[in-house]
DNA sequence: TCGTTATATGCAAAAAAGGATATATATAAA
DNA sequence: TTTATATATATCCTTTTTTGCATATAACGA
């Protein structure tokens, strides 16, 4: 290990060592969402939230995928769900969000 | 998992997204080290490395361990080793450092 | 006691992160 | 074409982090 991996790691820590950006990171190893579901999750306004995505999709953490006026996201590598899983746990199953009207929540 | 998790576990990850901190920590979970040690495996100096232990001492990551002239730190929980070893892999073998005096590179 | 080695702490400048707000774009629907 | 919805980006300001440097303390040896 030299020192530009330990930058590189600590880089990618640094991704995930935020409140907000954690909480969607866990939202999408449930499944993919929309920006109006993270929205929802996380009780944030809609630019919070881009500007969050937008940081995890510079880091190549998330890819985004456009359908229609929507844009859904996935988790990229299976790397960071596995820290992921040892850091919070396993991941539980989706549930419908109240006050979400994505193609998932809204009926 | 509700919005205060996230931020505690998010607080854990703001200590480990530190190049140094986080090349200190690798280094201690080989064995416990000095401060003396940690400088010359950091290149950095010695007020740097304790400031960086000190953050980590506050954090509850380390525990330091006075002895003579030297202080001795170490890991203090499991689960910090085993997140390390998910983001770094299994940890090596202690090795001796050339330009340090400390009991373990010293012959 | 004096100097040396090991370590800790305090402080301040520079850099980066965090978050709010305004605005832009793109699609769909009326 | 107008309007509404979903999403993205730019900007500004405040707070935190980072890092270097000066200094303090404590133990040990001569």
């Amino acid at each position: 290990m030299n020192v530009n991996e330990y930058q590189r790691k600590a880089d990618l820590l640094k991704m995930l060592s935020h409140p907000v950006r954690l909480q969607i990171l866990d939202e999408l190893r449930k499944r993919q969402a929309c920006v109006c579901h993270l929205q929802a999750v996380t009780h944030r306004p809609q630019a919070y939230v881009s500007q969050q995505l937008r940081i995890l999709r510079d880091a190549d953490l998330v890819v985004d995928e456009k359908d229609g006026q929507n844009v859904f996201y996935h988790l990229k590598s299976t790397n960071i769900r596995m820290i992921l899983e040892e850091l919070l746990g396993e991941a539980v199953p989706p549930v419908r969000v109240v006050n979400c009207n994505c193609p998932f929540c809204a009926e």
